[in-house]
RNA sequence: GCCUAGGUGGUGAAACUGGUAGACACGCAGGACUUAAAAUCCUGUUCCCGUUAAGGGAGUGCGGGUUCGAUUCCCGCCCUAGGUACCA
């Protein structure tokens, strides 16, 4: 038979499903290996072509390791609680989790079609209380817990209680908040115990505060700073305002140094590791404090400069910071007022439009200079972020721009403060000379400098050493439904954990999925649900990442009722070998993973500080776009009927387009039967070929017309459906049949063809550019799709899917089919000795193919298979000796095909998935084209690679009588040869 | 502005540690088979000069450098994509 890939393909996924061939267990000698993909969130939309990318890579590697011996974890699982079924319940009613069901078992059909070794025993789903009772346990354990900074790792609450008991509040360095009380043992004992557990609530991992969330009203919903993108949200792109809201938070902030540190210690693409390092935002600085003597406190700021502290000219608040009103003497009073209000109402969108603008106000007041005692003048402006370090700077406007722009503006100060630097123009904020105008530190260099300067603050207690981090405590409330219920009640104000035999705790029925009248999230319509009968439950839900941050361990035991996964499957499996995903997860998704498997290790749960040792980023595939151009602006004298279905050919397009901008933007073209009149008068010889075009369809249908003026928009692209169109060549019937209004279409053809237009947008129904998988399926099979998607290019980068050159890829498949079966389609083969030729060719694949997934480069060995093929079949191989390893080479890229030859081997059927990779020998292969001469007894001999199938004599003969081979030998020492087809190419020496 | 990645034919791309640049594939052109189409196969295809050919020249964003030899290493610049931003 021909190749069939229908009846190929769906006989071994039916095969795999119903012998469970990718069933993995833990009972075995074999080492381990982890290959996991981002599991999906499940959207109404379906599977596109560019969502399998990731997957497909990760199959081959899955299932190369497999071949390779390895015994291989490969799940895959739903994030399946999200916005977008939620949206869909507000609008229709129905329940998220019956879209979610729906939309699963669609995501669960596309996938099956693509022939993955996914292990779907062991599926998981993020909104399944059977998996959500363990995102609910976390929670509870990390609301249990506190971050001891001297063991560098979280700890029982109750070991806090415990040393408030016996030493008070001394001596505790924990991750906390900033306004933690001190106090003895007594006077906690003496604590009200509501006042006990509002302190406690300070220090834990999961924690209550009031603080500045970004709101969004449209979404009626909290954001995390990840999901807020210039200001407005990612999801929607609604606007985003800062609110103050008592809010469930993630102390993330007590992990800081760990994530910065661990991420030395995986294998992850640069630029997601750097996106990592700046959203930490690590610096080393040190706090530095300006005393009021006025109101008996001080200023602290925070810099990374402390060595510039005699360049100090004043000093900068945050309009936000709590001292501005107490320091603001009366005369100042209104202008400080009045700036305040102007820049709360400014939205965030708006303070970053205008970076550059310097603006700000005195508050009349003076600190003191911690070193030299003298007044600065103390201002507010919002280039001072309240957010960030302590809301309050130090200006040095000679080494800082920003404070040079204000001291230049409001004619400050400027203190030079070394002796290499130049102030003219601007800021100078290098580090090489030595200081000036700085007391205890003039003549010193900057690495002597930094030390003095802080040992002198410290002395004085003005300041001391500090890291500060950029990075916020995650915020963990989201004011919706369609997500896990926070296993917490309240009590007389007092947040309280759920007993753990109440998990999980289910998400209630409500009436509607929109807030209650008194603004309360949607959980709040639940009737009767009281913790116990009696105490309210928290009403807002977790966010999208609670699930997403420890489902790679559910995998590895995903059905265990009594533990999030047993110790024996975590310790046997420990962390992810290899991930793949986007890198638009890079500081949300993989950020808060790192942070929950961190705290579960510190918890004795699982023994791994990392989850993902090495990551590889799929780019995207953006979508492809065609277009048409349709008349439909125009004049026409003489004629009554209507003739603006007119499509015109792409270059006709560009033609058209190219010469209307050369003309006056108001004027137009007259078109007459024989050629194109550009203002009825001047024959324009530049569209003579676009007259003609036009014309024929134009006038042969309308003979009587006298004319049509064309004006610069009369031509516009409109999307065309992907799928009617091939190598950017229009179906013309397809297209008919496309829309209605296009039944009677007529095309101003180029060669016979319409041409269509195209460009790179994102994939989407609206746009007519999105490919289903089913659909290549269908067309070309699995196999090809999958060597197609990674034949496109290289992994990591993102590229416009483009159906053009499939056809390719089809091919290869059929001719390695034709190889081993006669004209009559009957399956033939040879038991002969191969020949070193087809030998050859094995081995260069077998290597080559290890190779190329060892480093992820899937690209090039689909073009090594098809060099392999194409040379098989000059050669006329058909031998066994020869398939039955080429086919477990192919196997990881185009499993079904591979089986299936397998079978027809004589294999038992399904016997491939665990044969063993074939064992490459160097001696069928040209290892080197270099020769290298050596001395040998004094005289030069070449050492020719043996693979080459030279004749040494000859060979030697020719190089050796070479001018520059004398000549480098009597001169320098040659390193290498390189000669092609017995041709000397170049000498090395 | 800063950080990161990248820039190679008509197109997707390859060249792994400096060694025949453009493998492989698409597209295009020509040809074979066929009544015809589909399918399949063969030949050519970086650009310029040379009627064909033999042959010659240029060529991996631009300008320099190191080297017998540079897409690859170094310096400066330009452009594109992604991230990030009054972060003190």
């Amino acid at each position: 038979m021909e190749y069939n890939h229908k009846v190929i393909e769906k006989g071994w996924q039916t095969f795999w499903a119903e012998n469970g061939t990718f069933r993995t267990s833990e009972s075995t000698d074999k080492p381990k290996y982890y290959v996991l993909d981002m599991f999906p969130y499940p959207s109404g939309a379906g599977l596109h072509v560019g969502h399998p990318l990731g997957y497909i890579a990760s199959d081959i590697f899955a299932r190369f390791k497999r071949l390779k011996g390895f015994n291989v974890l490969h799940p895959m699982g739903y994030d399946s609680f999200g916005l977008p079924a939620e949206q869909y319940a507000i609008q229709t009613g129905q329940h998220p989790a019956i879209t979610t069901e729906v939309n699963i078992d669609r995501y669960r059909e596309q996938l099956d079609n693509i022939g993955f070794s996914f292990d779907w025993s062991r599926e998981v789903r993020t909104s399944d209380p059977a998996y959500y009772k363990w995102t609910q346990w976390i929670f509870m354990q990390l609301f249990h817990a506190w971050y001891n900074k001297d063991a560098d790792k979280a700890e029982s609450i109750d070991t806090l209680v415990e040393r408030f008991q016996q030493t008070g509040s001394e001596g505790i360095n924990a991750a906390c908040d900033e306004d933690v009380k001190t106090f003895t043992a007594q006077e906690w004992a003496a604590f009200m115990p509501e006042e006990q557990l509002q302190e406690l609530l300070k220090y834990r991992l999961a924690y209550l505060r009031e603080s500045t969330v970004n709101w969004c009203a449209a979404l009626g919903t909290v954001l995390a700073n990840d999901e807020v993108i210039n200001g407005v949200s990612e999801r929607g792109g609604y606007p985003v305002e800062q609110k103050k809201m008592m809010q469930w938070s993630m102390r993330i902030t007590a992990y800081a140094e760990r994530l910065l540190t661990g991420l030395d210690t995986v294998d992850w693409p640069e630029p997601l590791v750097e996106m990592q390092r700046n959203w930490i935002g690590k610096s080393i600085g040190a706090t530095v404090r300006f005393p009021l003597p006025q109101l008996d406190t001080n200023i602290e700021v925070f810099t990374t400069r402390v060595d510039t502290v005699y360049g100090v000219s004043f000093v900068v608040l945050a309009p936000e910071h709590e001292l501005v009103s107490a320091l603001t003497t009366d005369e100042q009073r209104a202008a400080v007022e009045e700036y305040i209000a102007t820049t709360s109402k400014k939205s965030e969108l708006d303070r970053m439009s205008d970076v550059k603008a310097v603006s700000g106000v005195f508050t009349g007041a003076y600190a003191k200079h911690p070193l030299t005692g003298q007044d600065v003048q103390i201002w507010i402006a919002d280039y001072v972020l309240a957010g960030y370090g302590t809301g309050a700077v130090m200006a040095v406007p000679s080494g800082d721009q920003r404070d040079y722009l204000f001291a230049k503006h409001f004619d400050l100060p400027i203190i030079p403060i070394s002796d290499s630097q130049d102030i003219s123009e601007a800021a100078d904020p290098n580090k090489d000379g030595r200081y000036i105008n700085s007391e205890i530190i003039n003549g010193l260099t900057y690495e002597q400098a930094v030390p003095a300067v802080i040992d002198q603050l410290q002395a004085l207690g003005l300041g001391k050493g500090k890291i500060n981090y950029r990075m916020r405590d995650a915020i963990f409330g989201r004011q919706r439904y369609w997500g896990e219920p926070v296993p917490i009640y309240f009590k007389d104000g007092l947040p309280y954990l759920i007993d753990k035999e109440e998990l999980p705790l289910l998400l209630p029925e409500v009436d509607k999925y929109l807030p209650t009248e008194t603004g309360e999230p949607p959980l709040g319509r639940a009737q009767d649900w009281k913790y116990q009968g009696s105490n309210m439950y928290e009403l807002s839900t977790m966010p999208g990442w609670a699930g997403s941050s420890w489902y790679w361990f559910r995998y590895m035991d995903p059905k265990n009722p009594n533990t999030f996964a047993s110790r024996e499957a975590v310790d046997y499996w420990k962390s992810v070998d290899l991930y793949i995903g986007g890198s638009e997860h890079a500081t949300g998704h993989l950020l808060y993973s790192r942070f929950w498997n961190k705290f579960l290790k510190d918890w004795g749960c699982q023994g791994e500080e990392e989850p993902f040792k090495k990551l590889i980023n799929q780019g995207m595939i953006q979508g492809r776009s065609n277009f048409v151009y349709r008349l439909n602006n125009y004049a026409t004298a003489g004629i009554d009927e209507k003739i603006d279905n007119i499509f015109i050919s792409h270059n006709l397009f560009v033609h058209f387009k190219t010469f209307m901008k050369n003309l006056p933007p108001d004027s137009s073209l007259f078109l007459y039967s024989d050629g194109i009149y550009y203002n009825s008068e001047v024959l324009v010889d530049d569209l003579v070929g676009f007259g003609k075009c036009l014309g024929k369809v134009v006038f042969d249908k309308y003979p009587g017309l006298a004319n049509v003026t064309l004006y610069q928009n009369s031509f516009s692209p409109l999307h065309v459906d992907v799928n009617i169109v091939s190598n950017d060549i229009l179906d013309l019937e397809k297209f008919k049949a496309f829309r209605p209004d296009f039944a009677d279409a007529e095309f101003i053809l180029e060669d016979g063809k319409y041409h269509c237009g195209h460009e790179v947008e994102k994939m989407s129904k609206s746009k007519f550019n999105v490919v289903n998988p089913d659909d290549i399926i269908e067309q070309y099979g699995a196999d090809t799709l999958r060597l197609y998607e990674m034949f496109l290019g290289p992994l990591e980068q993102s590229k416009p899917w483009n159906t053009n050159g499939i056809e390719g890829v089809y091919k290869f498949l059929k001719k390695l089919w034709r190889l081993f079966h006669d004209a009559e389609g009957n399956f033939q083969i040879s038991n002969e000795e191969p020949t070193k030729a087809e030998y050859k060719a094995l081995h260069k694949i077998i290597k080559k193919v290890e190779d190329d997934i060892e480093r992820f480069s899937f690209n090039t060995s689909v073009s090594a298979f098809m060099i392999c093929v194409n040379e098989l079949t000059d050669l006329k191989c058909n031998k066994i000796k020869i398939l039955q390893d080429l086919v477990i080479v192919l196997q990881p890229y185009a499993p079904h095909i591979a089986e299936e030859l397998w079978c027809l081997m004589g294999q038992q059927k399904g016997t491939i998935s665990y044969a063993s990779y074939p064992v490459f020998n160097p001696e069928y292969l040209v290892e080197s084209e270099f020769a290298y001469p050596v001395s040998v007894n004094g005289k030069t001999r070449l050492n020719l690679p043996l693979a080459l199938d030279l004749d040494q004599k000859a060979v030697e003969e020719i190089v050796l009588a070479n001018e520059d081979v004398q000549r480098y030998i009597d001169g320098k020492a040659i390193r290498k040869i390189i000669f092609v087809k017995g041709k000397i190419i170049n000498i090395v020496v």
